[in-house]
DNA sequence: GCCAATTTTGAACGTTCGGTCAATTGAAAT
DNA sequence: ATTTCAATTGACCGAACGTTCAAAATTGGC
């Protein structure tokens, strides 16, 4: 089972209108605990019990809103993907091109920053050979790309920016902003600090922007 | 226990001199099947079965070389960063200012595609938070940046390069060579290929080399 | 207050996996 | 040939884990 293989994943279970708990659905707090979980021990390392523990729900009530563990996993990953289309990939791309690159770059860094286990589970699931999103890219993350590479193309047909490899101009800019997130750990000790801050992530932007300007062949 | 709390890991069991099989040691083979399995489903999700199949041993056999899953899984990070600095961060500092960056990215991306479950385990350890490297990394990985943060210092000093900031700059590099191993397989998906080969990998090494190049105000 | 449907749970089951141990093999030393 | 000790193994154990199920609790409709 793969991600897009049941679009209809996130279902009140069945049958007539919702006549539940008053307060918060238990699915959305079993969601958002299998989030961390899955972002902090992987697909494998992630147990039931602690997705239950930290969701205040019990271990077989995982059961009844999802099919098993890999069900789980998948749904993490939609609403991964979701949020990843609709924060960054609706990009307005009329405007000014050093404004479009500049806020494509800050808007991956401000996601690594805020879904730091998004991120890492994504990373996870690419490093193990993309076993349940594979699809997902193929069908919509590439045809994204392609629409890109050619935005890129016309740039520099255009002469408004140097010749480069659009693929890997993108496959560059997404594992530098990527890193802020997957990374974060290995920066955190390296600059002796506890986590990263806000300066930090600044210093990011800055630095990567500066490495894609100079890189096409745009001023700061 | 983290890798460096234990030195002397690799060891032929104790006493005299080696009496065993006259043809290859168990031990390394037993390495290999490890660094094969962790790669591809890290530490909690290979098996000691699975590894000890690989290696074509029985599975108790792990147990004579090593204490535990976890003493096994320290030797393969504590072998990788060893190849890791003997591969890469020897690098000849009083070449010429071009050369010394254009080598380094073209080691890294070399390492990438020669060793990518090594570059796998690694990930997946940092994203991990650096539990069992995380001492290796703040005592001896980090020293290394700082020299070479202070050799860019002392480029921008001279006015040999833009000013920029170091940390991120290495970060960045990190980042984009990494990437070629980490993230493989979603490249090969968006390329529509099998897996990356030689010109994937060439026109990774162009690229990056004029990021960096563009970024710190050096022609090609 | 009672009924029906939905939501939630405790307890149990079967499997898998990391780890142990006594026993066997095989090569050198005598 | 016998001894010796490292190298290797099959069988086994206990714990952890994913999953199931029947029962209990909660909710809305009458």
């Amino acid at each position: 089972m793969t991600v897009q293989d049941n679009p209809f994943r996130i279902r009140p279970p069945s049958g007539k209108a919702r006549r539940g708990p008053p307060s918060v659905n238990a699915e959305e707090k079993i969601l958002d605990a299998a989030e961390f979980v899955f972002g902090h021990f992987g697909l494998r390392g992630a147990t039931t019990a602690l997705i239950a523990r930290k969701a205040g729900v019990a271990k077989a009530h995982l059961y009844y809103y999802f099919e098993d563990k890999e069900d789980l996993y998948c749904a993490i990953l939609e609403r991964a993907m979701k949020e990843w289309a609709h924060d960054i990939d609706s990009l307005d791309t009329t405007a000014d091109l050093r404004t479009v690159l500049r806020d494509y770059i800050h808007r991956k860094v401000d996601f690594s920053r805020d879904h730091p286990a998004l991120s890492r589970i994504y990373a996870s699931e690419i490093i193990a050979g993309a076993p349940f999103i594979g699809d997902f890219i193929a069908k919509v993350s590439t045809p994204q790309l392609l629409d890109k590479m050619r935005m890129v193309d016309e740039w520099i047909a255009q002469g408004l920016i140097r010749p480069i490899s659009p693929a890997d101009l993108f496959f560059c800019i997404w594992a530098m902003t990527q890193a802020y997130a997957d990374f974060a750990s290995q920066m955190a000790i390296m600059k002796n600090r506890r986590q990263l801050e806000q300066p930090d992530y600044d210093a990011a932007k800055a630095t990567i922007v500066q490495l894609v300007f100079g890189g096409v062949g745009l001023v700061g």
